[in-house]
RNA sequence: GCCACCCUAGCUCAGUUGGCAGAGCAACUGAUUCGUAAUCAGUAGGUCGCCGGUUCGACUCCGGCGGGUGGCUCCA
């Protein structure tokens, strides 16, 4: 056998015979440890796998992230053994690795059960326990597809059938299983183990709605117990901090079904939207905005118009009235573009940013509704650009200079930027959709944003750029879009005056920083766990009387908060000041201040700030201003820039 | 919209094979006047999501509808 050399990290260069595997190589080598494949010229592969020519071969440990990759595929092969254990009657699909863990699509007569998914875990303990080997061999295609269809796997045939006749595909086998797969695997059952499956759910097959439904089947899995542990207390302290079940522990807001996916925000949740409205408005000031108030509903005229009538009238809610068809809008956009159209404008009045705090209306199907992040009635920091072809980039830049203001004002760190472009149903020319493409990511490139793109996504009337925020609890939400029009103006007809007298086609731009307002509640309530910053908290302040005896000063001192603009309340019942403390922990007021026969009688009170602790009594006055201080609002007070640099 | 599961007091949850609906917390009343995460006692609170069926009898079994949860498909 021919002598090759492997580039082996940590061992430098080692010697084999060609046809060796990579597992013997690597034992050889003292790096074999409990890794569970091999990565050869940077691929993952086989730990069985012949090695033949000169190269470089590493170890894949259990814990890294192809590791993990592995892991997971394999126990997802792992349940469909079991699944065909238990039932033979079902078929087999797909099983792919997900974020943190896998699935794997039956088709079967029944949904199954979550008794099911006991018994299923059970098998795959174990076939676990019998530590099959798992065996990689190569069958031409058709072959294959004679196979699988012979076994009645007529799901499976049809995957393999639709990989290019001729070709070779690569089958994965341990004890009675065989399945189609890339690989790698991992050598044998034996080396799975810290999985958990976590809950059945229904998915198309080919994720096509006109198809069957499948019965999927989640699970997680990790390289050992404590991690998966570690991960199932994240899940656990995700549920704890979930905005559905802090929204009304803190009664910011309640959902009901007299109104299905419209939520109702309660006086304290109120203070919350608006205290961002006002955040918003004060950044609008600075930015050169004029807001608008326009119309909920139009004659569908307007939407036929723009395009939504035939493009989103299945997400609109119509109804009649006087013989006439109605539309309750669920963007603003047509609205202002109509409203733009009124009165002759010049290139002196561009650019033009109308924004609007609307409340929109879609009718989400009823499936997809959940708590505040998708609801059917909400309202956006939406606003309209409309400038000159020559103004677009500036627009562009000034509100990717807002959307980063912002989020340094929230403390947003982890956000992804994606290109959203020409979706398959979309209007305009798709010429202009190129140009509005580039121009995009220039925008983005001249600005130092790292982006990804994402085909196919945009709106049916523009490309768009979405920012995606990943909370504490690592889930992705798209907080700022902007999108550039490339139907209304044409659509619309709008024009402006041009320096030399000609008329032009003005630039339309749609964007919006926090997105829905509805939505920004219950990311913030689930980053921040309830904790919101002082600025937004609806209680910011409660003072705590001790006695009957303090209860007359503490009424004095919440008025001298208030007259101060803080939102502070008393708590003069008679309970223990213990009750009173935990009472305002479990709401999770930011600021105490307990008032006793000590502090009445020298003007003082005895701070607790949350997550601080208490804190020896000091002088109102003194407490006050830190109060004052601490509840300023992004970018006002000392901080506070002037007008940024437009117009 | 599709698949599965869930719906009992304001909240969190018990409720045996179909036989008069329960607890803790919250609320209310009284006592207590208390110093940093629950003082004690008492009172009230329910068309068991809604409608229909089976049954001598339904929170419990069956069907339909509504809402929610997890997914799928769609999306701010």
């Amino acid at each position: 056998m021919p002598e090759i050399s492997l580039e082996v990290p940590g061992r430098g260069i080692v010697a084999a015979a060609a046809g060796e595997t990579a597992r013997e190589v690597l034992e050889r080598a003292g790096v074999l440890g409990d890794s569970v494949a091999a990565r050869l010229n940077g691929r993952s592969v086989d730990l069985s796998t012949r090695v033949e020519a000169d190269g470089r071969l590493a170890p894949v440990a259990p814990a890294s992230p192809e590791g993990l990759e592995v892991l997971r595929h394999s126990t997802a092969h792992l349940m469909a053994q079991a699944v065909k254990r238990l039932f033979p009657a079902a078929q087999i699909t797909i099983g792919p690795v997900i974020e943190d863990g896998f699935y794997y699509d039956f088709s079967f007569e029944r949904p199954f059960t979550p008794e099911d998914l006991e018994r299923i875990e059970r098998e795959m303990q174990k076939i676990v326990a019998e530590d099959l080997a798992v065996a990689r061999t190569v069958e031409a295609r058709d072959a294959a597809v004679g196979r699988f269809l012979g076994m009645g796997e007529k799901y499976k045939a049809e995957i393999i059938g639709s990989i290019p006749a001729g070709e070779d595909v690569s089958l994965y086998g341990q004890g009675d299983f065989v399945d189609l797969c890339r690989g790698p695997h991992v050598p044998s059952t034996g080396r799975l183990g810290a999985f958990k499956l976590t809950h059945v759910a229904g998915a198309y097959w080919r994720g096509d709605e006109r198809n069957e439904m499948l019965q999927r089947v989640y699970g997680t899995a990790w390289a050992d117990r404590e991690t998966l542990e570690a991960h199932l207390a994240l899940l656990e302290e995700a549920r704890k901090r979930d905005h559905r079940r802090l929204g009304p522990a803190l009664d910011l807001f309640s959902l009901h079904s007299i109104s299905p996916g419209i939520p109702f925000f309660h006086p304290r949740g109120t203070i919350v939207y608006n205290q961002l409205v006002a955040y918003v408005r004060s950044l609008y000031e600075r930015y050169g905005y004029t807001e608008v108030v326009t119309p909920l509903i139009y004659k569908t005229e307007l939407f036929k118009t723009s395009g939504h009538y035939d493009s989103y009238r299945d997400d609109m809610f119509l109804l009649r009235a006087d013989e006439e068809e109605y539309g309750v809008k669920p963007m603003n956009c047509p609205g202002h573009v109509h409203l733009f159209a009124q009165g002759k404008k010049s290139y002196r009045d561009l650019p033009i940013r109308y924004a609007d705090f609307s409340r929109l209306h879609r009718f989400e199907r009823s499936g997809v509704l959940s708590g505040l992040t998708r609801v059917r009635g909400f309202s956006q920091d939406d606003a309209h650009v409309f400038c000159t072809p020559e103004q677009a980039d500036e627009e562009f830049a000034l509100f990717l200079r807002m959307t980063r203001e912002v989020y340094d004002a929230f403390g947003f760190e982890d956000v992804a930027v994606a290109v959203e472009t020409r979706p398959e149903k979309f209007l305009g020319e798709p010429a202009l959709w190129d140009d509005a493409e580039r121009t995009l990511q220039e925008g983005l490139r001249r600005a130092g944003f790292d982006y990804t793109l994402s085909p196919g996504d945009g709106a049916f009337y523009g490309p768009k750029i979405a920012f995606n925020f990943r909370d504490a609890l690592k889930r992705s939400w798209t907080l700022s879009t902007i999108q550039v029009d490339c139907a209304m103006p044409d659509r619309f007809g709008i024009r402006y005056v041009r320096p030399d007298g000609a008329e032009g086609r003005p630039v339309m731009l749609h964007r919006a920083i926090l997105g829905s307002i509805e939505r920004f509640i219950a990311i913030l309530v689930e980053h921040t766990a309830g904790d919101l910053p002082l600025w937004l908290a609806p209680e910011q302040v409660r003072v705590l009387s001790v006695t009957d005896r303090s209860a007359e000063y503490g009424e004095a001192v919440v008025r001298r908060l208030r007259a101060a603009g803080l939102r502070a309340e008393l708590d003069s019942r008679n309970e223990k000041l213990g009750f009173k403390i935990r009472a305002a922990e479990m709401m999770k007021i930011p600021a105490v201040a307990v008032v006793g026969d000590k502090e009445a009688s020298q003007d003082m009170v005895a701070p607790r700030w949350r997550g601080e602790g208490n804190r020896p009594a000091q002088a109102l006055g003194e407490f006050l201003a830190e109060a004052v201080t601490r509840a300023a609002m992004p970018g006002t007070g000392e901080a506070a820039s002037g007008p940024v640099g437009v117009d």
